[in-house]
DNA sequence: CTACAGGTTCGAGCGCACTCTAAGTCAATA
DNA sequence: TATTGACTTAGAGTGCGCTCGAACCTGTAG
């Protein structure tokens, strides 16, 4: 596979995969007869997997600390579990405070709503004739 | 409130602070007759407001927006509750994929686990008299 | 009076994670 | 054979969100 096909598999941007290389993200490919990157469908199992640790708000040095720990290969298992560990762990954490952010969000926008039913309480309220306050914004597509 | 104690209450650096006041996020302050900041406590309301907003990945453009909303005052109660829905939709996404990755990074965790009891099987099963093969970390506190 | 803590402004610098430019190479097709 | 387009490299540039340095000012305590 060259890069122009894993481009399209990984959602990565060439510039992106030959800099996750070159920081020793992504290991470093094989190259064909005219030194181009050619690629085992294997690298988008690795791919994708970074990219849960990036979703999730791992720095890079971190995850190059994994990918070391990776390429070293056997005896390196523990260390790997401990750091997935503490990230599981920082992650459980901060998705705990989107869910509190999340209830505060949802009374703030429940406020605005209230404010709004207020509002159009009192101008369904008006005489027949004259419905919309001024500065009123209503899209009314179509 | 002089900016030394809006440091300690807020969890801002005073860096932070002139820099949101710089950019408008914060309100210019008022000063006292030798310029220096002096806030009143509702500051620290908004404070926290933003830092749900920072929090859940709201980026600054974004919070500039709201806030000057809010500058503007009555008749953009709808922009700010259409702005806040909108982030809200992200974050429970947001949520929902780091749900995902918990998942994948629980039984990522459950195979390395895995891996060490097999091996700590093995060790076990060996002959009396040498236990614990070579390189094997046992912390051993106490 | 002097020293000092704690403020002020402006603009520069930093760390992160890309993203792009420039100049060159190579293989396949018209 | 000439051109096209996908690739290569090294290094520069970008956008974000701060963070800091330098020079200066002010109110209070010793």
């Amino acid at each position: 596979m060259k890069i122009g096909e894993l481009v399209q598999r990984s959602g990565l941007s060439a510039y992106t995969i030959r800099y996750y290389e070159r920081i020793g993200l992504l290991p470093h490919a094989d190259r064909d007869r005219s030194s181009r990157r050619d690629y085992d469908a294997s690298i988008l199992v690795w791919i994708a997997f970074l990219g849960r640790l990036k979703t999730t708000g791992m720095p890079i040095r971190e995850m190059l600390r994994y990918a070391a720990l990776r390429e070293q290969g056997a005896g390196t298992e523990t260390e790997r579990r401990q750091l997935l560990e503490t990230h599981r762990e920082r992650v459980r954490v901060h998705v705990a405070e989107l869910n509190a952010c999340l209830l505060i969000l949802d009374s703030k926008i429940g406020g605005y709503a209230d404010a709004e039913k207020r509002i159009k309480d009192y101008d369904t309220a008006l005489p027949r004739g004259r419905r919309e306050p001024v500065g009123a914004r209503k899209a009314r597509t179509r």
